[in-house]
RNA sequence: UACCCCGUGGUGUAAUCGGUAACACAACAGGUUUUGGUCCUGUUAUUCCUGGUUCGAGUCCAGGCGGGGUAACCA
């Protein structure tokens, strides 16, 4: 269950109506056991914290347990990498399971409960090539035939089974059927292959199978092996649940779990399948899984994204049956909504241009007062160096200004956040016509926030002191793919085409206040009036950050600009 | 073309025996503010269609339309 008491109770949704109706009926003698069921083959991604969010919230709050159970059934795409960072992803997200199963750990229950299937009658070793099991399977709306192989007797089947255990064959020369209905119209119980033959190195039980059980065979017959009561997994194993309680029917199972099918997340500008994610790393589109960008736990946690917000974030979008898409601004929130309580304020200038103060005595300096985070007084206050000559943002001058610009721009006048007001006077410019110097006076009467003579100065900007500031590497990200639906891509084209060539900018010589040094790597901070940063916990070194943009403030401005109507 | 599931403001969800359709985000307008941030106030906008049952339907029934899933020895 969750180490912290959750945020908030979260929506209500239907699952908690079938488990409220199953409790009602007594079944499971009022037990609630829910389990997360990832297959090591890849790393966590946020579709995967909405699922870990709702198993573990649903043992939470009936009570219950959950478990965490790899589903390592498949031993040519698992590793031990994945299954060390699918822990720690769990654990990072906030929640510790009951226990920790693999459904290798039941290899040797579910072999039994395949003899059980043969000596009843149930299943059948089939000597078809997987290409003739395909033809013989039909196909969605024209019913399959049976196998040749279909009506063995149950000890030939027994002998041939147990053979296959010993490796007496080569991969994909027989496998164990389930002997169900090969005209049914769902295809799933049209003899399903349950075993087959596969002779590979498992990451946990090494070289002591050579047959593996499939999914379907493995899945229902570990949750009731766990005891799991509600077995919540993606709509698109809905097809499968009829499979899914034949088999619990038809086997000596010591519980009745039962499944229950919700819609997985997706998000805009993002691909959330693990098969796509993989591509994405294999293929260098990205720098890893832990790539700032990835929708990966990994990636959003260097990225900046924290355990609560994700967990708040999952609260909020909700379970259904229903496939949507959830806005990626809803995620973006949800990491502004926390850091905005969190993170320190902190000054940096991301694309400096220098502002001299003409009036302002050379050599001076001054150290001003200023607020660590205003939504925390807690958080204290810390001292800024003010200098004749300064940085700030690009962004922050205009030479010809457009409506509503209230920044600085010649002949007006802004405030210096916790500062005073200065006027822009002359503006230096290079051979090419750029920027390079403004040259400014300042008002000694408007420290600390005076106006005097009732002036009203609108515009704040923020500045670091030139000969006090310090320079750091800061990567702005923007999202992964440029589309909003990468996914939809036209007949033939690739989704990779989708890919976004700027969701990385790095900026090498962005200046900031000292302070920023200071902090350990894994720092979260808000450069005032640009956006939340942090500081990479693998790329900086202490005294030496990198920093990674995990998301921009909202910018009003910058909608105002963009609308065109100024 | 077969079977299954699903359709509630722009988006995501809620409405617990059929009883005033609500919340969040977005958008828009305003207020506060030494962050064009935060916060506060307000506005716009919703039950896929048609018919039926009922005093009353988002909810129940029928038909239609639309979307998704499914034909790995993947999970």
């Amino acid at each position: 269950m969750s180490s912290e008491t959750p945020t908030r109770a979260g929506h209500n949704h239907f699952i908690h109506d079938e488990i409220d109706a199953d409790l009602a009926a007594g079944k499971n003698d009022g037990r609630v056991q829910t389990r997360f069921p990832p297959e090591p083959n890849g790393y966590l991604h946020v579709g995967h914290a909405k699922s870990i969010c709702l198993n573990f919230s649903l043992a939470q709050r009936y009570g219950g347990k959950c478990n965490l159970r790899f589903d390592d059934t498949n031993p040519s795409k698992e590793e031990t990498e994945y299954v060390d960072s699918i822990q720690a992803d769990v654990r990072w997200l906030g929640f510790e399971w009951d226990a920790l199963y693999y459904a290798s750990d039941f290899f040797e229950k579910l072999y039994q409960f395949a003899e059980h299937l043969i000596k009843t009658g149930h299943a059948y070793v089939d000597d078809l090539t997987g290409d003739q099991v395909s033809e013989y399977r039909g196909s969605l709306d024209k019913p399959g035939k049976p196998s040749p192989f279909r009506d063995r007797s149950v000890d030939e089947n027994l002998d041939l089974f147990r053979r296959m255990r010993q490796g007496e064959f080569e991969n994909g020369k027989r496998t164990l059927r389930a002997k169900i209905d090969m005209s049914s119209p769902n295809p799933n119980l049209r003899d399903p292959v349950l075993y087959r033959i596969m002779h590979a190195h498992h990451h946990r039980t090494g070289d002591a199978w050579c047959i593996y059980p499939m999914y379907d065979f493995a899945h229902g017959q570990c949750d009731a092996l766990e005891s799991i009561t509600h077995s919540i997994c993606t709509l698109e194993f809905e097809i499968h649940r009829p499979l899914y309680e034949w088999l619990l029917d038809h086997l000596p199972v010591p519980a009745r779990p039962r499944q229950i099918e919700f819609a997985r997340l997706n998000i805009t500008y993002t691909v959330l399948s693990k098969r796509k994610l993989l591509e994405l790393v294999q293929g260098k589109y990205v720098s890893g899984w832990d790539d700032p960008r990835m929708p990966t736990l990994s990636g959003l946690r260097r990225r900046g994204y924290t355990p609560e917000s994700l967990r708040a974030f999952c609260d909020q979008i909700g379970v259904a049956r229903f496939n949507s898409t959830v806005d990626k601004v809803v995620l973006e929130n949800s990491i502004r909504d926390d850091l905005n309580k969190r993170a320190l304020r902190v000054m940096a200038v991301l694309n400096p241009v220098k502002v001299t103060i003409e009036n302002y005595p050379e050599g001076e300096v001054e150290w001003i007062d200023a607020v660590n985070n205003p939504e925390d007084p807690a958080a204290g206050m810390r001292k800024v160096a003010l200098s004749r000559t300064l940085w700030i943002d690009r962004d922050d001058f205009r030479e010809d200004p457009p409506k509503k610009y209230f920044r600085l721009s010649p002949g007006k006048e802004v405030r210096l956040r916790y500062a005073f007001c200065i006027t822009a006077k002359t503006v230096v410019k290079d051979s090419a016509g750029e920027v390079v110097e403004i040259i400014c006076t300042y008002d000694p009467e408007t420290r600390n926030g005076a106006t005097p003579n009732g002036r009203k100065v609108k515009g704040i900007i923020h500045w670091v002191s030139a000969g006090h500031a310090v320079e750091a590497p800061v990567r702005l990200y923007d999202h992964l793919f440029s589309a909003e639906f990468p996914d939809e891509v036209a007949e033939g084209a690739d989704w990779k085409s989708n890919l976004n060539p700027n969701s990385l900018e790095l900026l090498t010589g962005a200046k900031l206040e000292q302070s920023v040094v200071e902090a350990p790597p894994g720092t979260h901070f808000q450069f005032e009036r640009v956006g939340y940063f942090y500081s990479d916990p693998l790329d900086s070194k202490p005294g030496a950050p990198v920093f990674n943009r995990t998301a921009t403030l909202r910018d009003s401005w910058a909608k105002i600009e963009k609308r065109g109507d100024i």
